[in-house]
DNA sequence: ATATATCTTTGTAATGATTATAACTTTGTA
DNA sequence: TACAAAGTTATAATCATTACAAAGATATAT
């Protein structure tokens, strides 16, 4: 699908900027920090602000069209895949990793008294398999 | 069991203010933030410098002793419970929530090929009981 | 087509959490 | 007691994020 439709289904103005962030999000899915999305596209887009960045996908996940992942303690780190999955961030080289085949029932909502469950975060933490070949 | 002897099993040598935090996070169950613990500690302990808690809450989190939580963006949260719970964040008021009645198999860790896990971490978001009476 | 209002982008400055550093204090040991 | 190691403290530096105001782009109404 055009990304100018996709953005429009969660009430987001297509303008050129928002539509080269969500293309790098669709692209790379690296769960980039703000900084690698302005370094990316710094070079095509000569203009562009760091600030900007920060508006478009402050407002993309206020929109629900991307996921802020708390995974990492210095930087927010964003993901375009909304569908359930979970995240493995390695203690040693940082790099963060999909976990796609896991059990659905992971993801769930439970149902709690007082409780208005609207997000659920999964993430697991340790050594990646080229790490611990390595030292 | 005597804090003191609850840092030791961790490899933690118990200082005078190193038991003054484990014992605030052992009472106040409130994933609080460095600052919050500051502010408590600091009126009985006149000397004491913030960068002591950050030294002793990165030792403990090293230790295994307690957990740094990532639910909250703005800054680090801890949490002396290491058993397998659940954290609930309310996006309205921002209070942590702990969520222990989940099934044992939501935090087991899940055999996968080139992925070596030491931690689990499932945190859920939406709006809080007091927070849905409001508004 | 033009004027006007609104939305978006941009650059700079401010904020605020965390870490680095070096001096000082306490603790443990010979 | 003297010395070394560990722990604490205060200050300064770093760095991610937000606030703000001006400039630019887009949409709408006349």
């Amino acid at each position: 699908m055009q990304i100018h439709h996709y953005l429009k289904q969660f009430d987001i103005k297509p303008s050129v900027q928002r539509t080269a962030v969500m293309d790098y999000l669709m692209s790379y899915k690296t769960h980039p920090t703000i900084d690698e999305i302005y370094s990316y596209l710094s070079p095509f887009m000569p203009t562009l602000s760091k600030t900007t960045i920060y508006n478009t996908l402050n407002l993309f996940v206020e929109k629900g069209a991307v996921l802020q992942l708390a995974i990492d303690e210095k930087n927010a780190r964003y993901d375009a895949d909304i569908s359930n999955h979970a995240h493995f961030k390695c203690k040693n080289c940082g790099k963060v990793y999909d976990l796609f085949d896991l059990k659905q029932e992971l993801f769930a909502k439970p149902m709690l008294e007082g409780f208005d469950i609207h997000t659920v975060e999964l993430s697991y933490s340790g050594i990646c398999g080229s790490c611990k070949g390595m030292n």
